[in-house]
DNA sequence: TTGTAAGCGTTATCAC
DNA sequence: GTGATAACGCTTACAA
């Protein structure tokens, strides 16, 4: 511990403790000697300024909040290193801050950022989380709040995310391309918009293909239990394959994989008997077996362009009304939807 | 912004700011009286205490600082996961900064985590470091380091990893009684103990089990530089092939995942022309083609137990003597190794 | 039981 | 150009 203070330096050179400190912020008022003098001695001495007192003094942390669901999760994981890139340009600092899907957990989560004095919060809402009116409340406060990757249009902000509905269409119209006619559409439960998007992107494409739509090839599965999930998706999984679907969409990574795992579990061979394709952002998907067609998203761009706003915001950019910026998913096609 | 602060409190209620904040923080000395009137106004007008004014006074941040190579890494972000759960029990805030694998950078997150206050910090030090100065400097200063996951005898601190040796020795045991006599090894080259304790493992079963090392059949591999990561592995995967191994024990997730993939697309059957086995924490290892038999690392635990050390140690309690604490690894045998 | 006042390390506002 | 001095919001002796 025991670091040396702007007090420490003025005592040591016999000069006032205001000089010191500008000439360590390299004011124009201050003489070059005197510059060179405080400059050499701090790096000797190695200073190093004290954050708490700076942020206390200026009401600024440097610091940005980042909320998201589960650092356990690839695809976040992805987004959170784009973040951290965007940010340690601009010598931001990220306190990072998990959900686990919980609405509750994620005012807490909103509080304590807050608490901390980050100077902005960027968020992927939870999939519990239907009311918005935590971030609204700092908002009207002129809080800077940047949402990424789950968006929702109940709340005026500027906001980064996918193009769920173009994807989901171009998947889907993938499966059409490859002669499936019945395809079966799993989703997740949620309050979030992307899982309503994705469904209508899926929709979009079978009528703009002239496929009509069966209901019971639709399943939305409640994946927030952790200790429910397994079985939710198997029945979920059961009841689909008794239509004789000629293809799965799924429209999530945890969704994607464990419809695959059931497929192998349950003798169904994938492509020969059923073809499978979803959303999934995993490294590994090329070396599953089979090898898996995936719609990805641009995890790390998302996590990077988002934090880029939030700090303009921060710093007091105006950036007029606010935006939202949606970017191309882009589809893989690998063994699983192979005819 | 524009939170309420205790000076505010204590003018509305007409008391003195130190009763407030002692009111606040449930001191003997406060009459019930008063307390509850504190306490009943601060909720009301949902006072958050500025932890920057707080941290200043008392020479704590209550948060620690946490140095990993990448968040985008599976197993690192499971430790993560660990990590953050131990803090946020006792009321910790935990700053993640990556080394992207490199010395430089390492050092460089030290220096901020220690510039921002942590109050303590825990690392998993870089593929590159082979000095640890910079970390032995902090320590003399009595400042609370804990190692995990990549630990080194060069430093005398707490430390919580797995038993990498057993690790190995398991694994290549496993190998050997699938009949497997000529056995591949596939390292990583780096500065850490681990890679030579994997090393020491998989010689030792041979040993055991009267089998005679063959130099040929091990490789290690650079894999820092990203360029080249992929060029390193197929180049090391070509040679050990030529020599006809009847299995391959990789010691990376890296390494295990891109052998895979190269036995994928170079015609190789996995089980039938060569078995493979490696650590690796991936969630999608019973998906993979084959399915994968692993070496797994109770990621989990390692970031809780860790972290929970180093909040003992920042709390002041005295831990004895420094200690390793060695976890053990657990062998999930999938379709490729079996015979 | 409550109040007063000093101080944590900076920065900003005055003077000189 | 440089130096006092106050202030950021909080905690904590020391008084009362």
């Amino acid at each position: 511990m025991s670091n040396i203070t702007l007090r420490d330096i003025s005592k040591a050179l016999n000069i006032s403790v205001s000089t010191v400190s500008r000439a360590l912020t390299d004011s124009h008022e201050i003489g070059e000697e005197t510059k060179k003098l405080v400059l050499a001695y701090a790096k000797a001495h190695n200073y190093i300024p004290n954050r708490m007192a700076r942020s206390l003094k200026v009401g600024k942390t440097k610091s940005i909040g980042v909320v998201i669901c589960s650092i356990d999760n690839s695809f976040v994981a992805q987004m959170l290193d784009g973040i951290d890139q965007a940010c340690k340009d601009h010598g931001y600092q990220i306190i990072i801050m998990q959900s686990k899907e919980s609405y509750e957990q994620e005012k807490a989560c909103i509080n304590l950022l807050y608490a901390n004095g980050v100077d902005g919060i960027m968020i992927s809402p939870s999939y519990q989380t239907s009311d918005f009116s935590h971030l609204k409340e700092l908002q009207e406060q002129g809080f800077p709040i940047v949402l990424f990757d789950r968006i929702t249009s109940e709340i005026d902000a500027h906001k980064v995310a996918v193009n769920n509905f173009k994807g989901a269409y171009d998947a889907t119209q993938h499966l059409i391309s490859r002669g499936c006619k019945k395809i079966a559409h799993l989703n997740s439960k949620s309050n979030l918009a992307l899982t309503i998007e994705r469904f209508e992107g899926y929709k979009q494409a079978l009528a703009d293909h002239q496929l009509t739509y069966h209901e019971d090839l639709v399943k939305f599965c409640n994946t927030t239990d952790a200790e429910k999930v397994d079985a939710n998706i198997e029945t979920a999984m059961r009841q689909l394959l008794e239509k004789q679907p000629h293809a799965i969409f799924t429209t999530t990574d945890l969704l994607t994989t464990k419809a695959l795992a059931y497929l192998n579990e349950h003798g169904y061979r994938v492509p020969e008997d059923v073809l499978l394709l979803g959303f999934s952002n995993a490294d590994l998907a090329p070396l599953l077996n089979p090898a898996l067609s995936t719609v990805q998203q641009p995890s790390k761009e998302i996590g990077q362009l988002a934090a880029q706003i939030l700090i303009q915001l921060v710093k007091g950019k105006d950036l007029g009304p606010t935006a939202t910026t949606l970017l191309d998913t882009s589809l893989h096609i690998r063994r699983s939807t192979q005819r």
